[in-house]
DNA sequence: GATAATTCCTATAAGTATAGTAGGAAATAG
DNA sequence: CTATTTCCTACTATACTTATAGGAATTATC
C-alpha cells in the first residue's frame, strides 16, 4: 500500500500549477522541478500524462508552460492517482470483485472492498482547491484531527 | 496503492489456519496452497515470515503444520500487512511526516496523513475472527453497505 | 530571420520489488 | 526406516519504478 514517487510528484506539480493559474500565470516544468526538487525529465513525463488525460493544458515556446485545464474544485487527488497509477486499490492487479475467494477466504474480498471505500472517501473528497487553501471538508478534517494521525505506529 | 499478491495470500492463509485452529487442527502449507490456489513455495516463504513475527506456530513432521499463535480476535489485517509489506501507507518509501513539503506543497502531507488514518480505521478494525464469522465492526459494515462499495469506478 | 525558451517525443538504463522456482537439510510421527 | 512436513538457501524471470539523454517541434521576442 505505498504511494509512488510519481503520484506524490504529480500532486505537488498540480498544486504548483494551480497556484500559478490562480494568478493567471503559466509555470514551466523547469520551475516546478527546481522549486519542489523533482527530477526534471521525470516530471516532464508526468506532466505529459496529465495533459493527455485533460487535467492540464500546455503551451510551448518562451513564456510557455502549464495551466490547469479545469477549475481546481473539480480535480480531486483520486483523479490524479487514477490517471498516474491506475485504480485506487488493486489487489494483485485486479479489482477486488474480480478475484474468487472460496471456502474460508469467503470474506476476504470484503477487506479489500472496505479498503477501497475508505480510500475513496478520503481521496475523492480532497480537491486541488482544498490543497491550495489548506481547508478540507469536515470528514477529512476529522481524520487529520485524530489523536495519532501524525504519528507512526510502533513497529510491531 | 496496490495490495500485493503476498499480502492477499497471507490474509487468506491466516484465515485458513484460523479455521483449522478453531477445530483444534493443524493445517499444512500444501493444503492451504492447493485449496486456495497459492503457489506452494511462495506460500512457504510467507508463512515463514508470519512465524518469525509471532503470528503463527509451526510443527514439522507428518501431522505437522501451522496453527495460530494467538487468539484470532487479537490479529488484525493491519498487523499482517505491516509484517509482510511494511508500513500501511509509505510515500516514496518514507512516512508522510518525513517528507518536507514547502511552498505550494505545504498541505500535500495532509493528504497522505489522512490516507493513512483512513487505512488504519479499516485495517486495524478487521480481525481474523471477523473474517471467520463474516461479521465486522459497525464502522466497517457501514462502509461495505455503501451504495457503490462493490462497483468499480468509471474509467475517467 | 536568428535566438532562446519551452514542450514534446523516443529511447535507454539502473535499481528494486514482485512473484515464483528448485533442491535439499532437519525434524518427527508412525 | 519411511514418509511427511517445515526450514533454509539460493536462484530466476519479469515488471515496475525512477529516472537520464538527446534532440525535434513550436513559438515569443529581438
Amino acid at each position: 500500500m505505498k504511494v509512488s514517487a510519481k503520484v506524490d510528484y504529480a500532486v505537488q506539480a498540480i498544486v504548483a500549477i494551480a497556484a500559478a493559474s490562480s494568478r493567471d500565470e503559466l509555470i514551466s516544468a523547469e520551475d516546478i522541478a527546481r522549486i519542489h526538487e523533482i527530477p526534471e525529465k521525470f516530471l516532464e513525463g508526468i506532466l505529459t500524462t496529465l495533459r493527455k488525460s485533460g487535467v492540464v493544458n500546455s503551451y510551448r515556446g518562451p513564456s510557455g508552460g502549464y495551466e490547469l485545464a479545469k477549475s481546481p474544485e473539480l480535480i480531486t487527488v483520486a483523479d490524479i492517482i487514477r490517471t498516474i497509477d491506475g485504480p485506487l486499490a488493486a489487489v494483485r492487479g485486479f479489482a477486488p470483485e474480480e478475484i474468487e475467494y472460496s471456502g474460508s477466504s469467503k470474506y476476504v474480498a470484503d477487506v479489500w472492498i472496505a479498503t477501497r471505500v475508505s480510500l475513496r472517501q478520503v481521496l475523492e473528497n480532497i480537491s486541488i482547491a482544498d490543497l491550495l487553501s489548506g481547508e478540507f471538508t469536515s470528514s477529512v478534517e476529522t481524520m487529520l484531527a485524530k489523536k495519532d494521525a501524525r504519528k507512526r505506529r510502533k513497529g510491531n
